[in-house]
Formats: C-alpha cells, structure tokens, sequence
RNA sequence: GGGCGCGUAGCUCAGCGGUAGAGCACACCCUUCACACGGGUGGGGUCGCAGGUUCAAUCCCUGCCGCGCCCA
C-alpha cells in the first residue's frame, strides 16, 4: 500500500523481505513467530513516532515479577493486543504501557523458600541484606514473564517497561500517602485484622477466602459467680463456641436483652472454669435467643463480632484481652489470668486440651447424636477465614495497623460509573461494583513485610506520628533533637497498583510529557477476579488524584477453565501452558482461539481441537497466498479497492466492504469473537471456497490487481488476530513500503453492488444445486454433463453469457442450451427462478430423482403453508410491524415459485 | 440469605421477538494441477421444565429444576 503514514515509510529497507520467494507447502509458525518479533521490537514498530496522532492507551495489568505466564495471561493479552494492534493500523498513537508488579507477599515468599531450600531464613538477614537478595532475585529470574508475553505477540512498548518499585513509581506512592493522610483519608487505628499467623502479617477483607471446613460446635456450663441463681433456679449459663479456645480471654457474656430466661442475670457475673476470671453478663441483641442457648461468650480480641458487643459493652479496644501471639501461640493475657500450661501452645492444640479440661472438670454438655451416643462436640460445617497466600486459618487480631478511608474515596467512582464517565463492558458487572463500593469497608494497607514501599511515617518515643515524604521533612515537623523511628511495615502491594495508569505516564512529576497525552487511558482490559482488588482502587486513586476516570471504559474478562469446566488450578494437576500451545499450534492459532471464545460475560472452556482448528486456517490462509503467489498475484499498490467490471471481482469487492463494517462494529462493541468469525468466515469461505475458485484459470489483469488487493485487506482486518502469520505473507507476496504492523486500516472507498452480489449468489446456488444432486443420484462429481434451460429470464441468459468458463468449471456444465429440453427422464436442479435439465435417461435412478425432488417440494410447500397462514391471519397482517409482512409476503411467494417448479419437474419425470 | 451468570446439534460455543447457526466430531463421496492442517455433500436440535405477555417466544416476564461464581 502506497498510502503508509508518511513518518513511517522511512523503514530500514533490509529489514524487510527481499525479492519474493516461493512460500513452502506448509506453514511452519515457530521461526516465523521469532523472526518477525524480533525485527517489530528492535525497530520500534510497537510504538512508531506519531505525534499528529490520536492518542490511544492500554495500560496492561502488571503480572507479578515472580509469575510465568499462564493461560489467563495469555487470555488477558491477546485481547489488548488486538485492540492495541487495530487501533494501531487505524493511524491512531498507540500506546500500551507494560511493566510488571513488585507482588510483596509473593515475591517475599518466593525468595524466603528459596532460603529455606539452603536451611537459611530471613531472619538471619538484616532488613536491609534481605531486601537486597529480593532485587538480586528479580534481576535475575525477574524477566520471565516479559520474554513470555513476547512469544504471544504481544506488541507493548518495552521500551518503557515499567516496575512498581522504580524510583519514580516509589515516589508516586509515597506522596499518595502522605496527601492521603494530611487530607484525613489515611490514619492509623486499634482494631481487629485480618492476620496471617503463617506470613505473620495483616491482610485485607479481599485477601481472604472462605471455605467450608468441618468442625465442631461445643456446649460448656459457664458458673454464675457470688451464689447468683437464675430465675429457673439454675446457678450456670451454657455457652457453645465453634473455637473454645478463645474461653482464655473471655471477657464477658452476651444475651439478649428481652431474653426471659437471662434477664435477672444481666449485670451479674460468671466465674470461668479455667482462669477463673470474673466476666460479666451483658446484654445485646447480637446474642440470639433461637439460637443455642442464647448466651454467647464474648471474646472482642479475637472476633469481629464480639469486637463490637465488647465496645458496646464499653470496653476500649486497648483494653480487650490478646491471648496470642503473631504466630498465633497461646499468651498470657494482660490480667495473668491464663493458666501456664498453655502457654506457647498452638492455637488448635489449646483448643483440645481446653476441651479435656472443661469435659474434666464437668463444665462440658455432651452432644448426643441421633443413634444415642454421645460426643463432646455437635460437627458443624464452619465458614472459616483462609489467607489466600498462606493458606492458614486466618486469625483475627487486635493490632495497630493502617487504614484507607475506602467508604470516602469510593464516592468518586460510583459516581463516575453511573454517569457513564466509566463504561463497564459487559454491563452485568456494574451490579457487583456498585455492590462492593456501596458497602465498602476500610482498607487496611500496613503489611508486616520486609519487600514492598516502606510507609512513610515516623514515630517519637510519646508515640507522636510524623508522615511526611522524606526522614528530613518528618524530623522537621517532629522537631530538631526528637529521636525518630520509622514505621516497619510496608504497604499493600494493590495500594501501588492503584496507581499504574498514571504513575507509570510520569505522575507525579509535572511535566511528564506522556500523562497528558495518554491519561484517561481509553481501557482497561482486565479479569473479573481482580475488580475490586485493582480495578476498584484505580478508579479510587485515579479520581482523587487526576481528578479524571482512569479509563474510559473497563472490559472484563472471564477465566479460562480446563476442558471439563474446572477451574485450573496447580494441585488439580489441569493447568495449560499456553507456551506449550504455542510450541504446538503456534502463537497465532492460540491467540485467534482466545478471541474466538471471548464472549462477553462467559468463562473460555480451553478446547485445544479448536486451538487446531485455527491452526488450520492459518495454514489454509498461508495456502491460498500460495496460489495466488503462484498465478502472479502479489502485493496491492492501492489503498482503495481497484477498478472493476466482472461481476465476480465486484461481487468480491462488495463482500469486503460487508466484512469491514461487520469487523469495525465488532471492534466497536469490543465482541472479539464476532470479529474474528466475521475475518474467518471472509478468509475461508468467501476468498478460498469462492472467489479462488471462481478466478482459477482466469487470471486477467482486472482479476489480478482484484485478488491482490482483497489478499492484503485479509492480511491487514486478520493482523490483530494472527500478527505472525499475516506479517509473513505480507512481505512474501511483494516489496512493501513498510511493515504489515503499522499498514492503513482498508478503506476501499467502495460499495456492495447489488447487481453484481446477485449475480454470483445464481452462481453458488447453481453450482451448489448440481454438486448435491449428483451427490444424492450417485453421479461422480467429476463428471461433465450437459444442461437445458428453456426460456431464462434476461437476468439469468445474461448471466450464463458473462459466466460460461466458471459453470464449466465449477458446476461442471459443458453447455447450457436454452431451448427445450428432450424428452425422457432427466436430472432437475433449480438455481434462483431458473430449473435446468440434465437428461440422463438410463444413467439415473429415476425413483431416486423423484424422492430427492419430492423431499425439496415438502420442504418448500411446509414454508409456504406456514408463511400462507401467517398471513391469513388478520391480526398478524394489521398489527406486525410492516417489514415483517412484507418479507413473509416476499418468502411466501418464493417458496410458491419455487414449490410450483418442482412439481412441474416432478410432472415431467412421469 | 443476597447478587450475578449459565443450561441451544455428540462436544465447544454464537444467536436473544418473525419460526435455529458455526467450528470440531459423525456419515458418504473426491489422489480436481494452493491446501488431506484439504475439497464436496449430508444426517443431527420438542433451543432445561411449566405457566404468562404477544399476531408471533429459543429470545421478554414469572415460577421451578440443574450447574457455576461472588458477597454475607
């Protein structure tokens, strides 16, 4: 194409293909995939100079330094470059940023593993020593991802490959925190944590699973203490608890206010067998009469429910007994109460020596099941808390961490969402995000790791708080001589990520060229499984701090689930490698089954018969560049369709255009799989199965420059999707004046012709309706034969006249006499309003004639009747809308035409 | 308990008011000079079930059954 942007035709001419050489028979992905990444990458292809340009940006979700790619990467990428590589082709400033994530649990646990493999632990390390392994790790296994996502194809500017923890990126975070905190959105709080006693650190709401484990319900007899009795005249409360461990630091008992059987008790005490502390009855409305017993005990350290009953009770969350340490070993709590023997015990050995204890003692009610026998424990299904990264129960515990003020920054977004400001594609998904948002909570952010952004905030030794950008702008707000100390956590590695569609454009430097050009970026393209972890939270800081949406519209994506719906997961053992797939089918073929199967809203079953399937059309694509190649058909020299006047060529020219615009709104509605059926369909049906056929052995000058031009506008509306394969015929069918990658979107500044469109549809439907018949009467394909046509229409003589080397060819009719036929039994095969016959008295099996014709007139006379009682039905004709009448109308008089001349054939086989 | 989604040909999936499609698989034919990773032809579906709205429902509404995910 001579139309190339202009900045782009000055390309290193050695760099691309030479002179044409003969493509090999079969298409061969693996070098190819190589060479031409290679050669995009290393001459800047990904990002061409284009400052005239409309800017368009992605911004890829950063995979974690620690990962290799797995199938979701290889969904989630292919889907932006496809994006990417079409707006690219459209002449647009196509920018897709890349980087990776620093992933502070992850990568922290990667490298202490490794440690543990070599009997060493953190631990031994200083803060700093450790840190410094971590970056020694990333330097050197750090890039395997990034190599990876080059072997899909993705074209992202590496040169500007971003990491989380880069200084500038560093530098946005920490000024985030600090505004954050002087505007009162961040603080520092007392209260109950997510807390991972196997990582030992705080973790937030969406880091943790719930899952279903078996446990057990236990039923204890709690004393009254001071010889209170209850009215019943019983002298103890019984209490059940899923963790009976917890009973070590108690601190009260919970019943409801207007419970009959409690309430003269409320304000009396209980004398805990074990500790022996005093603890008080208290009442709340969290206690439920139905339930159990209808007392609770109430531990507010160690649950988020008596968390609040205990500060209800009056109780400060400084006060609340903490009966473990971090890694969740039994500790004496601050009144001594807690019994030496079980100190240092596990959390769920405590649990079963409290329960020998309480069942010794005679404080435990036995559960008597259905056959009669007793248990000490009633088995219960329990929702228990799981870390996500850790895999332990997670423990509920009161620490000093701090907080995001989620429910404050969430406004914004909301608000842009509804307004439209946000598009969220599919829209289903707008639900869960308002969902979540409405009913978000804050956002603990300290994490007790060494590998992360360390938070800026310095301590004296009152425990006066200094948060400030830098160690001299905290010593200044403490004052000269106040010995400082900095906090040691780090933050959530999410609250950074929060910050990539702008901290990785320059922010916060004021002139950072790159942000204003390309912030709000235009999507995001991103799983549903992380909306709220990132996708949410960008949209919070974003707002806040650009004072504008991050993206303009946010695409989400399934997962891709194994062949038989399960979710892949490494202890399934049914994980695929998308890098086997490429090795096997090539990167092309996997690329073009992701967006094949990306419907919007539905999960991607992996099919690898598909994957092949499309490793096929590559290769029958590759195939017919062959051909053409091989008939002096090559690359196109215009942008626009050329000038023609067969039917055939125009017709094929008018199903380019059809194909662009059903691609384009494709494009537009962001439905990959109707983009990439509509550029299959064209490819191989249209092109291969059609017009090659139809031009084989008719290769005039018209028919060349037509076939070439509609190969390159396959090549160019099929790159996005197979940007190998397309690049390689590309240049093997002639010089180019650059590469496929940055070629111009068709615009073939042409229209369907209608004419010419019905034309070659008589065309098909005769060469189909001569195939099937021969087919169904056993008459080899091959065979030549003869056919009569008495009194055509003008439009079919005329047809005949223009077309008679494709009927030979394809329908394979040496002559069509438009004269009476003989008389004798013949071969009936119909093509639009035309019935031709072939007389093969003796050759054909009469009786199978009849039954092939009779079964396509009860085909056409069931239509007929139907569409005849539609419309004899007046209230269909008065009140369906007026096209609907018309087409039934339109319908039913073919399928009467066409009913009529197949009895008429039918009458004239006898 | 709340929310979302799914149930369409043997399989994987489109379609979502005018009477059902694709790819693969299957059957039969074809060593046609681009391609057997190919060409041609064909069989196969009461569109989960039951009601309702409508001239008309796979498509809209209600209920039910089954499956999955998310949040409590």
């Amino acid at each position: 194409m001579t139309d190339a942007i202009p900045q782009e035709t000055a390309q290193n001419a050695e760099t691309l293909a030479e002179t044409p050489e003969a493509l090999a028979k079969t298409f061969e992905p693996a070098a190819i995939e190589a060479k031409w990444y290679d050669h995009w990458e290393t001459n800047g292809r990904f990002r061409p100079e284009r400052p005239e340009a409309v800017p368009f940006t992605i911004v890829n979700p950063p995979p974690n330094v620690t990962g290799s790619l797995h199938i979701g990467h290889a969904l989630d990428n292919t889907l932006q470059d496809v994006v990417i590589r079409y707006e690219r082709l459209r002449g647009k400033d196509a920018l897709w940023v890349v980087g990776t994530d620093h992933a502070g649990i992850a990568t922290q646990m990667v490298v202490e593993r490794q440690m543990e493999a070599q009997q060493d632990k953190r631990t031994n390390y200083s803060r700093e020593d450790f840190v410094a392994k971590v970056w020694e790790w990333k330097a050197q296994s750090g890039g395997t991802i990034t190599r990876q996502l080059r072997r899909l194809g993705c074209s992202m500017d590496w040169s500007r490959e971003q990491f989380t923890m880069d200084p500038h990126f560093t530098r946005g975070v920490v000024k985030v925190f600090v505004d954050l905190y002087n505007e009162g959105l961040i603080y520092r709080d007392k209260r109950l944590v997510n807390w991972d006693p196997r990582l030992k650190t705080a973790i937030s709401d969406l880091e943790v699973e719930t899952r279903e484990v078996k446990g057990g319900f236990w039923h204890f007899r709690y004393p009254l203490a001071d010889g209170v009795l209850r009215e019943d005249g019983l002298d103890y409360i019984e209490v059940a608890t899923t963790r009976p461990e917890t009973m070590l630091a108690d601190m009260a008992v919970a019943v409801h206010p207007e419970d009959p059987r409690y309430k003269s008790v409320i304000g009396a005490f209980i004398e805990q067998p074990l500790t022996g502390r005093r603890i008080r009855i208290v009442a709340d409305e969290h206690a439920d009469p139905e339930l159990g017993s209808g007392a609770v005990k109430i531990t507010p350290g160690h649950d988020f429910n008596d968390f609040e009953v205990g500060k209800r009770a009056g109780i400060k969350p400084a006060e609340m007994f903490n009966m473990f340490d971090a890694e969740a070993q039994v500790i004496q709590t601050a009144d001594g109460l807690v019994p030496e023997e079980y100190l240092g015990l596990d959390r769920f050995d405590a649990r079963t020596k409290i329960v020998a204890a309480m069942k010794d003692g005679g404080f435990l009610f036995p559960h008597v099941d259905k056959d009669g026998v007793e248990h000490d424990a009633e088995p219960r299904t329990i929702q228990t808390p799981f870390g996500d990264r850790g895999g332990v129960v997670i423990e509920p515990w009161l620490t000093d961490q701090w907080y995001v003020d989620a429910e404050t920054l969430a406004k914004a977004p909301i608000e842009a969402v509804r307004s439209g400001a946000i598009e969220i594609v599919p829209k289903s998904w707008e639900k869960t995000y308002f969902n979540w948002m409405e009913n978000i909570q804050p956002w603990c952010v300290s994490r007790q790791l060494w590998w992360g952004h360390r938070i800026p905030a310095w301590y004296d030794d009152k425990g006066g708080i200094y948060v400030a950008e830098t160690e001299e702008e905290a010593q200044a707000l403490a004052g000269e001589g106040v010995v400082l100390s900095r906090d040691e956590d780090v933050l959530d590695t999410w609250f950074s990520s929060a910050l990539w569609p702008f901290a990785t454009l320059g922010w916060p430097d004021e002139d950072a060229p790159l942000l204003a050009r390309h912030y709000p970026n235009d999507l995001l393209v991103s799983g549903f499984d992380i909306l709220f972890f990132w996708c949410a939270r960008m949209a919070m800081q974003g707002l806040h701090f650009m004072k504008e949406v991050p993206w303009r519209r946010l695409y989400l994506h399934g997962l891709v689930r194994a062949a038989d719906g399960q979710k892949m997961s490494k202890s399934k053992g049914n994980v695929v490698d998308p890098l086997g797939l490429i090795d096997k089918y090539g990167a092309d073929a996997l690329r073009f089954f992701m967006c094949a199967m990306e419907s919007q809203g539905r999960d991607v079953k992996m099919d690898e018969r598909r994957v092949e399937g499309y490793r096929n059309f590559a290769t029958k694509l590759w195939n017919a560049a062959r051909f053409c190649q091989s008939n002096g058909i090559g690359a196109s020299s215009s942008l626009a369709a050329p000038v023609a006047t067969s039917a055939v060529n125009r017709w094929i020219i008018g199903e380019v255009v059809e194909t662009l615009a059903t691609l384009d709104q494709a494009m537009t509605d962001l439905r990959f799989d109707a983009a990439a059926q509509a550029v299959y369909r064209f490819a191989w049906d249209t092109f291969c199965d059609w017009y090659i056929e139809f031009i084989k052995g008719n290769f005039d000058a018209e028919t060349k420059a037509v076939a070439g031009w509609v190969l390159d506008q396959i090549l160019v509306m099929l790159h996005p999707f197979m940007p190998f394969v397309t690049e390689e015929l590309w240049h093997a069918l002639g010089e180019r004046e650059t590469d496929l990658i940055l070629a111009r979107w068709p615009e073939p500044g042409a229209a369907v012709d209608a004419g010419a469109k019905a034309e070659v549809e008589w065309l098909i439907a005769l060469v189909s309706g001569f195939r099937t018949a021969k087919n169904e009467l056993g008459i080899a394909p091959g065979a030549k034969l003869e056919a009569w046509l008495p009194e055509p229409s003008e439009a079919t003589r005329a047809i005949i006249a223009a077309n008679g080397p494709a009927i030979d060819r394809l329908a394979r009719l040496s002559a069509i006499h438009l004269t009476p036929a003989p008389q004798g039994a013949a071969m009936q095969v119909g093509a639009g309003d035309a019935m031709l016959i072939v007389p093969l008295e003796g050759l054909i099996d009469i009786a199978a004639e009849k039954a092939r014709l009779e079964k396509a007139l009860a085909t056409s006379e069931k239509e007929a009747k139907a569409l005849a009682g539609r419309l004899s039905n007046p209230s269909f004709v008065e009140r369906a809308k007026p096209e609907a009448v018309e087409k039934a109308r339109a319908d039913h008089a073919h399928h009467t035409a066409e009913a009529e001349r197949l009895s008429a054939a039918l009458k004239r086989l006898g």
